[in-house]
DNA sequence: GGTCTCATGTAAATAGTTACATGATTAT
DNA sequence: ATAATCATGTAACTATTTACATGAGACC
């Protein structure tokens, strides 16, 4: 446990909100954190399992439905200090691969026109995602600043923000050129 | 093979330059997308195996050095349609994983100054990248315009540079924001 | 009656990194 | 001499996704 994989962590972060089941954490990823973050059931459970037997986690067992008992975890004290502990270790960069720049590298094999709807793909993702922050940074400074954590949470936003409208402008750029192309 | 992994694909539009060793095609991946691509030689050598076992690419055994042989792969008629098959099929995008994100996101937890740091990192690497774009365009625009690659090389040059530039922008006004921060 | 959401887990497969083993040639 | 680079591969491990198995309750 907590090796490389940072899903231990996502986990603990969550349950300083308060006591979660595996199908509420993987809720919570989706809602807050799904626009940079994604776990899967496959990993949520284990690593839950993991946690409460390490200590850092605590399993209460819920009314049963049928056969299926509902499992609520709650973090503990040693958990808290766990997080703590890697959210001031030095961020961790893993090796690029991004496969849109890889298949426009070798672009000219396959002809413009492939490239060009690559590009206007791209365009499109990266227009929904802004839309999508648009909608997000409404609801957040519509609440006011209550919250000691919106800070953070908006810096996220912005980083978001940035790189699609970044990205918008180059792809719109690529586009214009890539018009040119003879072949 | 082919499954998912784009291993065999990045090799393959290598040797559309002219035949290589598993340790030229590892050379070629640093020297040339090294920037937004990686492939370490635990995947070169058995991608490289399964590519000349489909008929994708042949292998021909060089002069041995010692007991140790060079193994020069050339790619078929097979491997360049796989190629632009590969190339024309729409960009599979990952589940996103950005851990400084996912740091921020949880960065009260442990502190202002922890979140500073990160960011500070951050800026001084995308600074040093867009430091690396610059040399790399400077190379590419003193060639002048005789590789029909161009166009599609400087896109993804651009892509990167749009994208260093942003993030170096949002690390900026992040760093500002969080100064103000009580804890 | 059917579909959707709630809910927990396991198994199998794939992807990928890192470490290990081996040894020749070239530059300092 | 010794370090770096050339050079090929395997093994072990870690991470992660996807598919499978199971079933309750709510809504239409």
């Amino acid at each position: 446990m907590l090796k490389q994989s940072r899903t231990a962590q996502v986990i603990l972060g969550f349950l300083t909100w308060g006591p979660k089941s595996g199908y509420d954490v993987k809720k919570a990823v989706g809602a807050s954190i799904g626009g940079f973050w994604s776990e899967s059931f496959g990993q949520i459970y284990p690593a839950l399992a993991a946690l409460a037997g390490g200590g850092l986690a605590v399993r209460t067992d819920g009314p049963r439905t049928g056969r299926r008992r509902q499992h609520t975890y709650s973090i503990t004290d040693a958990g808290r200090d766990e997080l703590r502990r890697w959210l001031a270790e030095p961020v961790a960069m893993p090796p690029p691969r991004n496969e849109l720049l890889l298949k426009l590298f070798f672009g000219r094999d396959a002809g413009r026109d492939a490239s060009i709807a690559h590009v206007r793909a791209f365009a499109g993702e990266q227009q929904a995602l802004a839309d999508r922050y648009a909608a997000i940074r409404e609801r957040m400074e519509g609440q006011g600043g209550g919250n000691p954590n919106l800070p953070y949470w908006l810096a996220t936003l912005r980083h978001g923000e940035h790189s699609a409208h970044a990205l918008i402008a180059w792809a719109e750029e690529t586009l214009a050129t890539f018009k040119d192309l003879s072949s």
